[in-house]
RNA sequence: UGGGGUGUAGCCAAGCGGUAAGGCAGCGGGUUUUGAUCCCGCCAUUCGCAGGUUCGAAUCCUGCCACCCCAGCCA
């Protein structure tokens, strides 16, 4: 594993591992993550991500990767190929561990026969809706399949013919023969294999009769090795039909299951019910949506994995349902990128300033820091003239108590350059500001100044006017109006946040920003970190993301 | 009205019979040419509720309440 692990705490199942390891139950621990290849891995999956193969890598033990590829009317290799790249791309390393339930198909059908011999399962005939009528309710029993005492012989025969391809999807279904008045419904005769006369994206027409997830998923983890097979809450009812399962079969191994609670992120959704209808209707972009809490989105919005992963560390593993903040994930993710991340300057909404007293024509160059706290990182020129830039939020003609920027007749610290003084306000016939005309203090430039250091209030980014770089910027809100949009049975297409996404045409740049490569760090000053967008963002034409903007206690006390 | 789970601060989460860690959020202050970062300090007399056991209970017992999951030939 090549991730650094060792943000976890020591929850419950890592105790459980540390307990079974000190025992001497284990030699050595095993787990496995095991996706279905039908959709793309979200932060959802980070949490097992992280769990699985970080429990693997902090007690010195093996993670496999499995694809769990029981059916294939719903899986795809493009799905396998994007989480590869998701996993991977977390940081970790599933080395030789590459596996897939269907590398044991004839392993789980030589298993299915055992059982029919042992007297274990039959082949049924009932149809899927007499299926459902005779297994009850949650509050009466079920009532036994006709076919419930199929001798041996018979079910053999119809098994291998299942196998063979003499009966269409839905004839015919083998089932476990448990006992249909259990008051755990997994328990009622589950089905085992099912027709599906599907070709495979790996293994293609060799099979017309595909497992069901309790039973490939048990025999996978037995085959395999697994320790402990850690999968989520909605799986403790499955969990004695995969100790039934272990009992009735000669395996191997003997893998014990936990559970632990899901994560759920307020004000987005990760269900696999949820994620793609926001795909298809074209509500999102892609499948690298940067406002989707995919993986691959997390990726390109320009969350690092490393902030992912100190996420999941974070969020702890437990029973509890959970719904955590973004502003935890925000956290994260701020405190990764405020490292590593050089600043630079970029005004978002500009508005023009003209240096009266600055000479006509004349340009100079001055010099920035890369990063504040980071010498290492170097410096770099920024130009500077008489027409400039600034943000125009950063002006207010008439402004609160406590506004620390610039005003009529106020000064203001121009970030690595000079103190100005606003003089005189210039607006169009509509009453709409349009330019500032100022002064400068030439003995306050920034470093070499005779008043370089005079104090003033405020210090505000800028970018000279000559000089500026023009970009677009996409700046990103939350993707819902509420927190569980999901929940109930409302349609949580209506609460989608209309202004989740806010495209800036217009923005300018210092130049030394025009040759980012896609996926550059930068904390633009003052507004946030921001990303150049991997897909879009080319050196000379740069297009960024904002990641997430800085902490913003002026905001916060203006409400 | 069946079965399986879970309740510790706004959100997470330690705690494992000896007197409520930590993080996020929030609040107050210091440093600051980013209202950022950083640094300090504050933030549960109480653990879903009610009884009981004990010198002592978030931890043990009993009862109750709330919430989540389960009736796919999905995983």
């Amino acid at each position: 594993m090549t991730a650094d692990t060792d943000i976890a705490g020591h929850d419950f199942i890592r105790q459980i591992v540390a307990d079974d390891l000190a025992s001497g139950r284990h030699a050595r621990v095993v787990t496995r993550f095991p996706p279905e290849p039908n959709g793309f891995l979200h932060v959802g999956h980070a949490k097992s991500i992280c769990l699985n193969f970080g429990i693997a890598a902090e007690f010195g033990g093996l993670c496999y990767l499995r694809l769990d590829d029981t059916n294939p009317v719903k899986e795809e290799q493009a799905y396998v190929d994007a989480i590869l790249e998701g996993v991977s791309w977390l940081g970790f390393d599933w080395g030789p561990r590459l596996t897939h339930a269907s590398d044991y198909f004839e392993a789980m059908h030589d298993c299915a026969v055992a059982l029919i011999r042992a007297g274990k399962a039959y082949v049924d005939g009932l149809s899927a809706e007499q299926i459902r009528e005779y297994r009850g309710t949650l509050t009466e029993p079920g009532r036994n399949s006709p076919d419930r005492e199929r001798p041996v012989e018979e079910n053999l025969d119809l098994f291998a013919r299942m196998r063979a391809g003499e009966f269409p999807d839905g004839r015919y279904v083998l089932r476990a023969k448990i006992d249909m008045a259990s008051p755990n419904m997994n328990l009622r005769d589950p089905a085992l294999y099912r027709i599906r006369r599907a070709s495979h994206q790996r293994t293609g027409d060799a099979w017309c009769i595909y497992p069901m997830y309790d039973f490939a998923h048990t025999i996978s983890d037995a085959l395999e090795g697994i320790t402990h097979s850690i999968c989520t809450l909605e799986f403790e009812d499955h969990r004695p039909l995969y100790e039934w399962i272990l009992d009735q079969l000669e395996l191997p191994a003997r893998p014990r299951q936990y559970e632990f609670s899901r994560l759920n992120l307020a004000y987005t959704v990760t269900s696999k019910r949820t994620l793609p209808e926001l795909i298809e209707p074209g509500h999102v972009s892609g499948g690298d949506a940067p406002r989707l809490p995919r993986l691959l989105g997390m990726r390109r919005r320009g969350y690092s994995p490393e902030a992912l992963r100190d996420f999941c560390g974070r969020i702890g593993v437990t029973k509890k349902e959970q719904l955590i903040e973004m502003s935890l994930l925000e956290s994260c993710v701020r405190e990764d990128l405020n490292q590593r991340a050089p600043r630079a300057m970029a005004v978002l909404d500009p508005l023009k300033v003209v240096l009266t007293n600055y000479p006509e024509g004349q340009v100079e160059t001055l010099v920035a820091a890369n990063h504040p706290e980071r010498p290492e990182l170097g410096s770099r020129e920024l130009p500077f003239g008489r027409e400039l830039y600034i943000e125009r939020a950063d002006f207010m003609e008439d402004p609160p108590k406590k506004f620390f920027r610039l005003r009529p007749g106020g000064e203001v610290r121009l970030r690595f350059a000079y103190i100005i003084r606003c003089e005189e306000v210039v607006k169009d016939a509509q009453g709409n500001i349009v330019e500032l005309r100022c002064t400068y203090d030439a003995d306050t430039r920034s470093g070499s100044g005779a008043s370089a250091e005079r104090k003033v209030k405020g210090t505000i980014h800028w970018v000279a006017a000559h000089a500026a770089q023009r970009a677009e910027v996409r700046l990103y809100d939350r993707l819902f109006t509420e927190e569980r949009p999901d929940a109930g049975e409302r349609d949580f297409k209506a609460l989608l946040n209309p202004a989740s996404l806010e495209r800036r045409e217009a923005c300018l740049l210092e130049p030394a920003l025009a040759a980012a490569a896609p996926g550059d760090w930068f904390q633009f000053e003052r507004l946030g970190y921001f990303v150049a967008d991997r897909v879009d963002s080319r050196p000379g034409q740069p297009v960024f993301n904002r990641v997430v903007g800085l902490r913003d206690s002026w905001a916060r006390a203006r409400g």
